[in-house]
DNA sequence: ATTAAATTATACCAATCCGGTATACTTATG
DNA sequence: CATAAGTATACCGGATTGGTATAATTTAAT
């Protein structure tokens, strides 16, 4: 029930290029030294942030990396899940074939994974209540 | 942010002893054979669950595990607690020296962690209205 | 054009965690 | 005192995590 590390830079990275406004260019030297992240790490965290248009990319001399939405419109769940995957509490909450307990019982009637899924969705909607714009009121 | 398996064993076993009701002894090797866990990894995920309380061990011939509780007494939370530790969203939200973004800011005022410390807390406090009693009405 | 500064792609690596197993020991009942 | 249970400790292979290395590509400025 942990973020990962890379979820953990994300979040700042993010949170760093809010606070430049959106669509403001600043590179990843800049932003790893400012934000105590590996670079390199930084750069693949970035890549996949890219891919789904959390941000912008640019190449090249002067490039970098700029928010490619308003902060209103970027939440917690969106950074944790573009970089740790889609937040699933439980394995047979994506793939019931991957419920091991076969015995009579399908997934489906099994009471505790009928709470957990309960428990799952209240955390996504709680990271989905907490957009960029709002941890920049501070 | 997913449960470990140890622990989604832990939930079906102690449902198992709860159906059974509190006190009564069942041997490890009808419960992984009827629950379908294998046997040894259950008697590990047991130790772990005696030492915190939740279910009684009875050593020797005709020994076994039963419920050390009311199952209205034992939640979701308690379960997995035992088994995986706390729930802790993010590394600097147990250990603040974990919190590798020193420059000024501290963690304290860190806006992120403040919102994950409140998607922490709501976490745990739906784990915790959950009992086991709940789960047996159905 | 050339060069320098940036990202991208791919692949690698060590360390840790996870799921599970093995061996040897201890305890209690009949 | 034999047998059937749990206990303790330690091990093991594979996956994941956190991070690094190398080489290629793109772009801006000179």
């Amino acid at each position: 029930m942990r973020l990962s590390q890379a979820a953990d830079y994300a979040l700042r990275a993010v949170l760093y290029l809010a606070r430049q406004g959106e669509g403001t260019i600043v590179d990843a030297q800049t932003i790893c030294e400012d934000e105590k992240i590996p670079k390199r790490f930084l750069l693949k965290i970035f890549r996949e942030l890219a891919q789904t248009r959390i941000i912008e990319s640019y190449r090249g001399k002067n490039g970098g990396y700029a928010l490619a939405l308003d902060p209103a419109k970027i939440t917690l769940r969106d950074v944790i899940e573009a970089v740790d995957g889609p937040i699933v509490v439980n394995r047979c909450l994506i793939d019931p074939a991957e419920c091991n307990k076969i015995n009579g019982s399908s997934c489906r009637t099994c009471k505790i994974h009928g709470a957990l899924f309960d428990v799952q969705q209240t955390i996504v909607s709680k990271l989905d209540e907490y957009s960029f714009a709002d941890l920049l009121k501070s």
